[in-house]
RNA sequence: GGCGCUAUCGUCUAGAGGCCCAGGACACAGCCCUCUCAAGGCUGGAACACGGGUUCGAAUCCCGUUAGCGCUACCA
């Protein structure tokens, strides 16, 4: 016998950014969440830029939006399809609603609807638009009509409950009552937002609408609309806020929220993923360092937080960190050579990948690397900050004397010897033999080699730094 | 104002009635390690918003209060 359970069809999921900014973190997260749900089930990843407002939106937004997305690794599977060209279809929709009488014409200009506005307002009550109330005689509508007025199309809402099981929130319920009959067609003949968007999800056939908190209001409103349609509405999950350190909505004052802003700071995509995954959603234990196939594995709508969460920079920066010393070298070379040429440092020639590995233990972001590295090149200047010119001071005499005698040792190993251990032992040796502590003869040479009391071990240091320059340095 | 959502350490969170006088991580403080700084290890302070229920038993379920957020456009 077999099952006569039908399969489950694969789902399908979007996301939908307009193009009228940069890809923020919020926007960002709301991709990952996507993108793991689509990886995991065997979905579809749809992407759909909503560019129907012709006034924000510009194809340098769009583009930086998919060169963000290409840099935390989400890859889509259709698209990027644009809402733009979908038009006649939104108008269509529209005039079908119209055709079945769930939708009217609207003839009210937008003087006599803001009449009612101010009306409202010096009543000292919320402006709601009333079918009955604002509507025109028979009379007047004839008389618009006839003379070729312009008219929005207008959804009316069913006074009915509409409520939908939310894949975060669970239940969410609205009465039909409390929305206003919402415009879906512009007097122009383009869609509104809700229309557009039930429009093209129902044509890409979507299963899960998965996306930011701020839309559960329009939720209803766009049931309304599935079901007017005559279509059974998706699945929405809906994702918390991403909040700024004070509570509000993230946003520029609260310093960097676009993501190409990270990584210009420095930021590796997996960090930032990692990063992003963990607010708001958990993979239910204590981890914090999650690989991606984990993610994917273990990702779960029902799992994701119901509240907003805190964007934390600290945090942040310490994820990177984990990341940045456990990617070997190789991995690293990419993003540090786009840092370093940011800086306007010439590398070229260099063997960068030994320096590398030298130098990521004790940063926290690429950005670090890049200017530990560029103090290690052949030929860099080296500037004392003030931890290095606060030692010279505190030894004074011994500075200079310390740092002679360790180059002197240094200068006596031989270049074929020029490794870990030998320079070690060089420099142990002379601690030794002259009673001194072993920092007395490592400092100077950091100090040296680096401008700064802070580095990797010296020997490695002086091994990364090759033994020409080093002893120039120490000159 | 109306409607909706939310409420565990400063922050991210674990927790789906007894395992919790609440665990982990970031941050912070101290100690250890150590040529410096990171890393790592150890230790410490730090939370179930409030009030009522339900129950033998509530961070967990219900109701209310308070607070925060979102929406309330011919924007998306």
């Amino acid at each position: 016998m077999t099952s006569d359970i039908p399969p489950i069809p694969a789902p399908r999921v979007r996301f939908a950014p307009s193009p009228t900014g940069y890809l923020h973190v919020g926007g960002a997260r709301t991709a990952l969440f996507n993108w793991l749900y689509a990886r995991q089930t065997g979905g579809t990843f749809v992407l759909r830029i909503e560019d129907t407002d012709k006034e924000r939106s510009t194809e340098a937004h769009t583009q930086v939006i998919l060169d963000g997305m290409s840099w935390l690794g989400l890859d889509w599977d259709e698209g990027p399809l644009f809402q733009g060209e979908y038009a006649d279809r939104h108008r269509a929709d529209a005039e079908r609603l119209l055709a079945e009488g769930k939708a009217y014409r609207d003839y009210l200009t937008a003087q006599e609807l803001d009449g009612w506005r101010e009306q409202a307002k010096a009543a000292k009550i919320p402006f709601r638009f009333n079918r009955q109330a604002m509507a025109l005689s028979a009379d007047e509508v004839a008389r618009r009509q006839a003379a070729g007025a312009p008219y929005a199309i207008r959804f009316a809402v069913p006074d009915e409950e509409i409520a939908w099981t939310d894949a975060v929130h669970g239940r969410i319920s609205w009465q039909g009552r409390d929305l206003d009959d919402f415009i879906i067609l512009r007097s122009d003949g383009s869609a509104i937002y809700n229309l557009a968007v039930v429009s093209d999800d129902i044509a890409m056939a979507i299963t899960h609408v998965i996306r930011g908190d701020d839309h559960v209001s329009n939720t209803p409103k766009q049931i309304a609309l599935y079901r007017a349609l005559g279509q059974e509405p998706p699945v929405f999950a809906h994702v918390p806020m991403i909040l700024g350190t004070d509570g509000k909505k993230l946003s520029k004052r609260h310093g960097a929220t676009a993501v190409g802003d990270y990584q210009d700071q420095g930021i590796l995509p997996a960090a930032m993923r990692n990063f992003l995954a963990l607010l708001g959603w958990s993979p239910g234990n204590d981890d914090e360092i999650v690989t991606m196939e984990e993610m994917i594995a273990r990702f779960s709508l029902e799992a994701i937080q119901s509240k907003p969460a805190v964007f934390d920079p600290a945090k942040l920066e310490w994820m990177n960190g984990q990341y940045l010393s456990m990617l070997p070298a190789i991995e690293l070379h990419d993003p540090v050579v786009r840092q370093l040429e940011r800086m306007g440092v010439n590398w070229h020639d260099a063997a960068l990948d030994p320096i590398i590995d030298a130098v990521k233990a004790r940063a926290r972001t690429v950005t670090s690397v890049a200017e530990q590295v560029a103090t290690r090149l052949p030929g860099a200047t080296v500037v004392r900050d003030a931890k290095g010119e606060a030692l010279v001071a505190k030894m004074g005499e011994q500075f200079t004397t310390c740092l002679a005698l360790a180059r002197a040792a240094l200068a006596a190993v031989p270049p074929g010897d020029w490794q870990l251990a030998p320079l070690e032992a060089a420099l142990k040796e002379t601690a030794e033999r002259e009673g001194l502590k072993l920092g007395d003869v490592m400092q100077p040479v950091r100090v040296a080699l680096t401008g700064g009391t802070v580095s990797e071990p010296v020997n490695e240091l002086l091994a990364v730094v090759g033994r020409e320059e080093s002893l120039r340095r120490m000159r």
